[in-house]
DNA sequence: GGCCAGGCTAGCA
DNA sequence: TGCTAGCATGGC
């Protein structure tokens, strides 16, 4: 049979230590989230790319992940992107057994990384997304992160409707960097974190901002770079290094959740200090983001 | 009803 | 260089 006339799927091999249901548990954390919808260890998500958008559907075979157009027909450019997305998306490039390694043996992980394992931080491969991310959950509870970041969406983002089902891509940063301050004041935006979002998404769309660059920067270089930015502070510009650079040594070691993570891992009644938690880490170099996004599975 | 949220800036010593 | 008030609201 001509594979063209059959819904085509495109394969992602997966690592040996790769467990899709772990990742998915973090993928489905919030019911207000609108960039996936998740029913029977299925993903649908919808991109907008330069051209076109892509509706596919994601599941895993235990051997590779599987990508499935069932809704169009995509471009071969498209195609390829949703590749490109999904193995950024689901970190399937980072070799993990020096982590576990290293984990096996660490007081702190150990634990937590036996009973998790196969989870890799799920990622944000859109930058601005991460740091539109990074800089709504600033010092507010997650779930009214979640209730801003979908108001921006509903607002701002691209939908594509089937079957009376109506999914949604995060919008761009050519669309936000022409909105007003009051524009996201009026969803609940702080006005300041309306502004350092309008300025972020400026930077990106003029070309100030460009992921690849900076992933060709070391560590420090990026930090300092990004915590330029105004409304940028060390957690955020950590957060982003983490989930969109890549930076496995990235760590936002301010953060409250990775604080209470720690607390109830080392049965605390207390918070640990920042010095503390530096000295823990030490036995971490090179994986603290990891550790890190394993840590935060404890507050699931 | 009060404390806590996946912090950051600006102003001050 | 280090410290902290103020931001701005919702969640529980």
């Amino acid at each position: 049979m001509d594979s063209r006339t059959a819904t085509e799927r495109l394969e992602i091999p997966t690592p040996a230590d790769f467990n899709f249901t772990e990742c998915l548990a973090i993928l489905g954390r919030s019911d207000q989230e609108l960039l996936h919808t998740i029913k029977e260890e299925r993903i649908t998500k919808l991109l907008a790319l330069e051209e076109e958008i892509a509706l596919f559907e994601l599941s895993h075979s235990g051997s590779a992940l599987l990508i499935e157009f069932p809704h169009h027909s995509p471009s071969e450019q498209a195609k390829q992107a949703v590749v490109q997305y999904v193995t950024d998306w689901f970190d399937l490039e980072t070799n993990l057994q020096p982590f576990y390694a290293m984990a096996a043996s660490d007081p702190v992980l150990r634990e937590v990384v036996e009973r998790h394992a196969g989870l890799r931080i799920m990622g944000m491969p859109d930058l601005f997304e991460a740091f539109v991310w990074a800089i709504t959950g600033q010092q507010i509870n997650l779930t009214f992160a979640y209730t801003l970041k979908r108001r921006l969406i509903e607002n701002f983002g691209t939908s594509y409707t089937v079957s009376e089902v109506e999914y949604w891509a995060f919008p761009s940063a050519d669309t936000i960097a022409s909105l007003q301050v009051e524009q996201l004041r009026e969803l609940q935006f702080s006005g300041r974190k309306a502004e350092y979002i309008i300025h972020i998404a400026e930077q990106i769309a003029d070309g100030h901002l460009v992921k690849d660059e900076l992933i060709g920067k070391t560590e420090q270089q990026v930090e300092k770079q990004l915590v330029a930015i105004r409304g940028v502070g060390p957690w955020s510009a950590h957060y982003v290094m983490m989930k969109c650079l890549r930076f496995n040594s990235a760590f936002p070691v301010s953060d409250v959740g990775l604080h209470n993570a720690l607390k109830h891992q080392l049965r605390r009644e207390q918070k640990p200090t920042i010095a503390e938690i530096e000295t823990l880490a030490e036995n971490w170099a090179g994986w603290q983001a990891y550790a890190t996004f394993y840590l935060w599975r404890v507050l699931l």
